[in-house]
DNA sequence: CTGGCAGTC
DNA sequence: GACTGCCAG
C-alpha cells in the first residue's frame, strides 16, 4: 500500500469519526446556529467581483455569479472566504433548487440525474458553514458544473481543501471559481448543460500587507499531481476565459499581480 | 470532505 | 418530487 493511500485510508477514517460524534451531539445546536442568521458580507463579497462577458450578474447573501444561459452554469463564482465561514458543524445536505434570482432560467438538477457527471460545486458547500442558511444557499443550480466525480472528489478537493486552509491562515481571502466555458464542450439534459473542459480558482489575499494572487487551471479529469504544477498566471486565465478578474485594482499592480506565476508567497505544506 | 442512488410515500 | 437512509473514494 502507498503511503498516499495509507494517508487516505487515516484521513477518511477521521472524518468519519468527526461526523459520527458531530452528528451525535450537535442537533439541537445547528437550530441555534440558523437563528443567528448570516453576517451582512456583501460589501467584502462584492469589492473583487470579475467583469461579466454574459451580462448577468446576480447575487445572493454567500456569494455572487455570472450566470451564462447558453451554457446552463455560471461562468464564474465570486466569494470571501473568511475563519467565520467555517465550522465543525453538520449540516444534512438539502436538494438543488434552481435559482429564481437568474432571470433567464437556471437549468434543473434534472439535467444532471443519470448523466454519470457530479453536480460539482463551486462556491462548495463546506465554505459556508457558518450557518444552515448560508450552506443551504449554495445549493442552487446557478452554483454548480457538471465533474466527473473522481475529480470533483480528486484533486478539485483537494484544491478547496488548500484554499480553506489558505482561507484560515491568511484570515481571508476572495476566490473566484468557474468552469472554462470555450471550445467544443460536451453537454448533458434536455437543457444541454455544457461540461467544460477543465476548471479554474483565482484567489486573492489582500489583508496582509501587499495582495498576492495565484491563479489554479486544472484539465477536467482527476490526478495525482501536486497542486502547485496546476499554478498559472491570471493573464493566461484572462484570455483563456475573457474575463476581467481584478478591475479594482489599480493598472500597475494588476498587471504585476497577473503576469506572476510565482508561488512562493503561498504555504502549500 | 466530495458526492450518487434506491426505496418510500 | 421530496425525503430518508445507505453507499463510495
Amino acid at each position: 500500500m502507498s503511503k498516499r493511500s495509507l494517508y487516505s485510508i487515516v484521513a477518511a477514517l477521521i472524518l468519519l469519526g468527526v461526523y459520527s460524534y458531530e452528528h451525535f451531539l450537535k442537533e439541537e445546536e445547528q437550530q441555534v446556529i440558523i437563528a443567528d442568521g448570516s453576517q451582512p458580507k456583501t460589501q467584502t463579497n462584492t469589492f473583487f467581483l470579475p467583469t461579466s462577458t454574459t451580462g448577468q450578474v446576480v447575487h445572493h447573501e454567500g456569494y455572487s455569479l455570472s450566470y451564462s444561459e447558453a451554457h446552463e452554469q455560471p461562468e464564474w463564482v465570486a466569494y470571501e472566504l473568511k475563519k467565520s465561514d467555517l465550522s465543525n458543524h453538520n449540516f444534512k445536505r438539502p436538494y438543488f433548487e434552481i435559482d429564481s434570482a437568474v432571470k433567464t432560467g437556471a437549468a434543473h438538477w434534472r439535467n444532471y440525474k443519470n448523466s454519470g457527471y457530479d453536480r460539482g460545486h463551486l462556491c462548495p458547500a463546506g465554505d459556508r458553514r457558518s450557518s444552515k442558511a448560508a450552506y443551504d444557499e449554495t445549493f442552487l443550480t446557478s452554483n454548480i458544473s457538471p465533474q466527473e466525480h473522481n475529480f470533483n472528489a480528486g484533486i478539485w478537493n483537494t484544491l478547496e481543501q488548500k484554499v480553506r486552509y489558505w482561507a484560515v491562515k491568511y484570515d481571508g481571502i476572495f476566490v473566484v471559481t468557474g468552469g472554462v466555458l470555450r471550445g467544443d464542450m460536451q453537454a448533458i439534459g434536455d437543457e444541454a448543460v455544457a461540461v467544460p473542459n477543465a476548471f479554474y480558482k483565482v484567489l486573492i489575499d489582500y489583508n496582509s500587507g501587499d495582495p498576492k494572487m495565484i491563479g489554479f487551471l486544472m484539465p477536467h479529469e482527476n490526478s495525482n499531481k501536486p497542486l502547485y504544477e496546476f499554478v498559472v498566471s491570471v493573464d493566461d486565465l484572462e484570455k483563456l476565459t475573457g474575463i476581467d478578474f481584478f478591475p479594482q485594482l489599480d493598472d500597475a499592480k494588476e498587471d504585476k499581480l497577473e503576469a506572476s506565476t510565482s508561488y512562493k508567497d503561498w504555504v502549500f505544506n
